[in-house]
DNA sequence: GAAGTCACG
DNA sequence: ACGTACGTGACTTCA
């Protein structure tokens, strides 16, 4: 199909949308597109369905190669060597982004036309591309269909309750502003504490916290938290710099931007989740992100408290996966001991501390716990010993040391590391369960660092990997159980190794029963997948 | 737009 | 000798 300006020419009126609802329901027609998704929505906002086969060249070509961006420029550029305009050339970005409303229709629709041809000619290479990766069942049964889920869970969104936000704001803003008083006077110099490079010269080069303080790569005096934590005894500042840096992340990137984010129409935030943009084959999420929403602290705790369902007949319900990355790599490495464990649900970070500290279960306190739940982590992330003892306050040499014993508890582990890289040293790629792919230049790299980084890529990547493989086709197989049982019920957000649904109160159980089968039924590995699942009057209460 | 920092899995 | 644990996105300052 060509395509020119001059005769194919369509505003959206009266007489376009039964044309479009014509070609988009039609079964037997191929949607071949970039950024599909994004048709989606504006379609089903003029209730018009998609049916038949996808093609999405962005996600294609993100299958193909994850470690680019995949903008329709740099794909076209690669495949066919063309440079187009981008809808960022026409419309702009970031804050004074402008609708294709706003724009000279002759310009919207040559940009239109030509991105049509292109996208066309890509599908044909990227197809042979994929063929010859092996990766065609993983694009047409995973990445396509998952589009349309993406598509409802965004439009779907998720309600806040702004009154708690608006309270909460005041709360935190009065403590800023004590907080900064405190620090000034500390100080005995009027500076911006939001201020990285002011706070570092006040407090290592007026007030001398430190003999030896650290620099960050531009020379600058690093004030990280991590970094000022080991000075937090040596000068009250300290604490309070730390409080205030917390508060002000807690107020400026969510209890502030969370109500902006509103859409009037809904009442509710509609996120958006990329499909295209991690190495690994996780989503992620923008606008706002919803996958990094505070937990860990009682302040951040409030924040999540905010996430509430849509209304009284409905109630958040929260699944997550239980420790599925070491269940990965328990079933990818086929370890007896690590896999026995999870078959009878043990507390994994027990089970690994009673083996490498040779005590019984009973004997392992918390902190030889908390010390085999860091080696795990370590090992997940292709473990180093340097970065072992930074992260649990070892020596180098005893990080090294418990890596060892490690490794001689768990022999079919180091044996699974060492055949990853093998592995990745021969294809140059790696890759997981489903075969989502990641090519690995580095790998023969002659600068040892770079190298070293491949390597944990290699061991990483398949794990990380394999557990974004699982929930993605969970997510298909439960949203295809909620429109068959044409349920009320809504999947609403995806955190990578949990789900949340926006529950109709009248479908708790069956709600429950299909969410919990498939997914833990949704990939057969050597050890069973379990799920927690939670519900409540928000998404903290759903933990 | 880069750098620094910090929120999450 | 050298700098290091995997994967993200948002906000603020500053050149």
């Amino acid at each position: 199909m060509t395509c020119s300006t001059d005769n194919f020419y369509y505003r959206i009126n009266s007489n376009t949308i039964p044309f479009l609802k014509t070609i988009f329901e039609h079964k037997d027609i191929i949607k071949v597109g970039y950024d599909i998704k994004s048709s989606i929505k504006i379609l089903k906002s003029l209730e018009i369905e998609i049916n038949g086969d996808l093609f999405d060249v962005e996600i294609a070509n993100h299958l193909i190669n994850p470690d680019t961006r995949s903008s329709l420029n740099i794909i076209s550029e690669h495949y066919l060597n063309i440079s187009i305009q981008e809808q960022s050339d026409i419309v702009g970005k970031g804050k004074n982004i402008l609708s294709f409303f706003d724009i000279d229709e002759k310009i919207v629709s040559i940009y239109a036309c030509n991105n049509a041809e292109v996208i066309l000619k890509l599908q044909e290479l990227l197809n042979a591309d994929l063929l010859n990766n092996n990766l065609l069942e993983l694009f047409n049964q995973v990445e396509m269909p998952l589009i349309e889920v993406l598509a409802s869970m965004e439009l779907e969104g998720i309600a806040i309750n702004t009154d708690r936000l608006l309270e909460f704001s005041s709360e935190l803003n009065k403590k800023l502003i004590f907080l900064e008083r405190e620090i000034i006077n500390h100080a005995g110099v009027q500076f911006n504490v939001t201020s990285p490079k002011q706070l570092g010269e006040v407090l290592f080069e007026k007030m001398n916290l430190s003999e030896k303080p650290k620099k960050t790569k531009s020379g600058q005096y690093a004030t990280s938290e991590e970094e000022l934590t080991k000075y937090k005894d040596t000068h009250p500042i300290i604490n309070d710099v730390l409080s205030f840096r917390t508060i002000k992340k807690i107020l400026s990137t969510y209890v502030e931007a969370l109500p902006a984010l509103i859409n009037p129409d809904t009442g509710r935030i509609h996120t958006t989740f990329n499909q295209s943009v991690t190495s690994t084959g996780r989503l992620s999420s923008t606008k706002p992100n919803i996958q990094n929403i505070p937990i860990r602290t009682d302040l951040g705790m409030k924040v999540r408290e905010a996430f509430v369902p849509k209304n009284s007949d409905y109630l958040i319900l929260a699944a997550d996966y239980s420790q599925i990355e070491l269940r990965i790599m328990a079933s990818l490495s086929k370890d007896p001991a690590m896999i026995s464990a999870f078959k009878k649900n043990e507390d994994i970070h027990v089970a690994t501390a009673s083996k490498v500290y040779k005590l019984p279960k009973d004997k392992i306190d918390k902190t030889m716990r908390s010390s085999a739940k860091a080696v795990n982590f370590g090992i997940i992330y292709g473990i180093s010993a340097f970065g072992l003892s930074q992260n649990i306050g070892v020596s180098r040499k005893d990080a090294k040391k418990i890596i060892e014993n490690y490794f001689n508890e768990f022999p079919n582990i180091k044996e699974y590391m060492n055949l990853s890289i093998e592995n990745a040293k021969k294809t140059k790629y790696t890759q997981t369960l489903l075969g989502r792919k990641r090519f690995l230049r580095d790998i023969d790299s002659k600068n040892g660092m770079i190298r070293a980084m491949a390597e944990r890529n290699a061991i990483n990547t398949p794990i990380q990997g394999t557990a974004a493989d699982i929930i993605k086709v969970a997510m298909i197989n439960i949203e295809k159980q909620l429109i068959k049982n044409d349920m009320k019920s809504k999947m609403t957000m995806q955190v990578h190794d949990e789900l949340v649904f926006d529950m109709y109160k009248k479908e708790e159980r069956l709600l429950r029963n299909i969410i919990k089968q498939e997914m833990e039924g949704a990939i057969n590995l050597n050890v069973p997948l379990v799920v927690d699942i939670g519900v409540g009057e928000s998404w903290l209460s759903a933990h």
